[in-house]
DNA sequence: GTACGGAACCAAATCGATTTGGACAAGACT
DNA sequence: AGTCTTGTCCAAATCGATTTGGTTCCGTAC
């Protein structure tokens, strides 16, 4: 169909500027000595022929593509035809993508490399990003494997042995969360959680479970699968509160969970913050236009991300980029549903 | 310093197994004629040695990276350091990735590759795919050229020539606009536009002014970058409020404007929607959460997005896959800003 | 006058696959 | 017996750059 108009490569701009390719190489990448009337004579060369160096060809000897992969791990669980409710990794990888461009590289999105349906040139990138690893998570053993530079927002709960995470300090986020509800007078705070098994959800219940010890109470937990969305934190209200002992106050780690339960909660003829409080882990859209607005823990992903990426970029380029400052974990927003 | 442990290459495998190179890539790329035996024996030679394809070496003969950039214009003009209020464009990212993958593409987000601090990766690319791009615009002016193909959603204004863009139809979403105020009591509409000089800003523009003409009304438009975000809005407001006979309805085509807008507007004293109706072009973060909320048009991007991909994969793969149903103007969201 | 050194340049190897154009053997057909 | 297929397989060219290991030329030092 196309008219195979195939790009002018290095040699022709070598023949018509009358040198070898190897001097039009160096023009380039100032690597080797040209004389400067050379070095004009291909440079203007080159732009009359429209010459761009081809970036596959470049990348097959150098070994560097100017790519970051993006592996959004729980986007590989959630049903993938319904980006709604995933606020946080859509503004995550928004944010990691400008970050990228700022240092020349690319950002590439792509679902698990190591299943086989992923896009192929996942492999190719010169660095990975993944956010909440899961406990074994195979992309880690694979990318430790092949000696592929990558770094994690969250750790692989099960890995002792790799240093190249981002800790968001789950237990402090919990901690603060859980003392919130103190001093607006819960007494007894009970916990949702999802399944996937990331240092976010393990995290969390360990901060809870020990909190609720030293605070002499039972530990309350309900689990849904985070695919469950508002039903799943409906049916987890349902399960808190059949119990003759009912929590006045609920900590869901997602946002459609948090919202179900509100929803549920307030169904069975409960008020909202009066007699139950409920906190989101995870500012949504879902926590956002809730009817009250529930407060919720902003993760600040755009922060996050920029953050990784630049500690991605450092390592890869072997440079010092200034690492934007600021804390890694949330901020937690009040709204209606506590007091 | 790291243990340059270089993968195994086809050769390795081919010698392994006692085979040509020839072979080996047949096996995989079921093209020649293997005898079952043989290609059996590859594959568990490869497999024992851990061997992978080289995408990078397999794109430069085949001229496929398996890869879709994606361009949001209207980034490359905003703060890039406030992805807050960009929702539209992060629905959308997050969409398009998810239905590249569902086709086996990677989707790379770039700025624009024209301008030369863009990755050089994006080059490499083997579609493009272009929100709103805006009047002669240089992208496309360079894709047409070296025959690489993209769509575009929205068109560019000033060309004619090409076909490779999804009509959003804002001339017809304008109109739904504009009857949803009139419907309401609205006499006196304004519009306050962004200075982007592209199909959305300029189609609703000339929609506004045709409607305004057919109903012998004043066209009162007031222009503010889209960088102005809510304090554009404001002041936007003072240009229309401080007249004469100031409108008692705007619709603001970004969330930022109408928040701006709505904001102002009650300062000076005057009631939402008593007083005055709000609509806002494009539903985001602001518009929902203003008080009192803003009726807005919800672009869809999510489903934009996935039709979009799937077009563009259509010519790359030269296929036929269905495209997602429905149509791909807005849909107006009432809220109580309007009556 | 010879040896040495640096500046400027180049031919060929290389990266890891795909693809072209056969080679060779075994069986089928005249 | 000779020719044609057909099924398997392979050597070498190719993609477009980078990099290695030179060569050539000229000026300077001894």
């Amino acid at each position: 169909m196309t008219e195979k108009r195939s790009r002018p490569t290095i040699a022709d701009v070598a023949r018509h500027a009358g040198v070898s390719t190897t001097t039009v190489s160096h023009t380039f990448s100032g690597k080797g000595v040209v004389a400067t009337a050379t070095r004009e004579r291909v440079r203007s060369v080159a732009k009359s022929l429209g010459y761009r160096p081809d970036v596959v060809a470049r990348s097959l000897r150098s070994n560097r593509l100017g790519v970051l992969a993006l592996v959004l791990r729980p986007l590989d669980t959630l049903d993938s035809s319904l980006p709604e409710g995933v606020d946080y990794f859509l503004r995550f990888a928004g944010s990691a993508a400008l970050a990228a461009m700022d240092f020349g590289y690319g950002l590439m999105l792509v679902s698990d490399p190591t299943r086989d349906e992923s896009p192929a040139a996942a492999l190719a990138c010169d660095g990975f990003l993944i956010t909440e690893p899961v406990t074994h998570d195979p992309l880690i053993e694979m990318l430790l494997g092949e000696g592929v530079p990558f770094l994690s927002v969250g750790k692989d709960p099960a890995r002792a042995a790799y240093d190249a995470w981002l800790d968001t300090d789950t237990e402090l986020m919990t901690g603060r969360v859980l003392r919130h509800l103190e001093d607006a007078g819960a007494t007894r705070v009970a916990l949702v959680a999802g399944t996937d098994p990331n240092s976010w959800n393990l995290g969390a219940e360990a901060a809870y479970r020990a909190w609720a010890a030293t605070r002499g109470q039972d530990a309350r937990v309900a689990i849904r699968p985070e695919t469950t969305g508002e039903a799943g934190g409906r049916d987890a209200a349902d399960e808190l509160f059949d119990r003759s002992d009912p929590p006045d106050a609920v900590y869901c780690l997602t946002g459609r969970h948090a919202a179900g339960v509100l929803a549920r909660v307030r169904e069975r003829g409960l008020d909202v913050p009066g007699d139950v409080q409920i906190v989101g882990g995870s500012d949504s859209e879902h926590t956002r236009s809730a009817v009250p607005p529930i407060t919720s823990v902003d993760l600040q992903p755009e922060h996050l991300a920029r953050v990784a990426v630049t500690l991605l970029v450092n390592r890869l380029d072997n440079s010092d980029r200034p690492v934007p400052p600021g804390h890694l974990h949330g901020r937690l927003v009040v709204r209606g549903s506590t007091r």
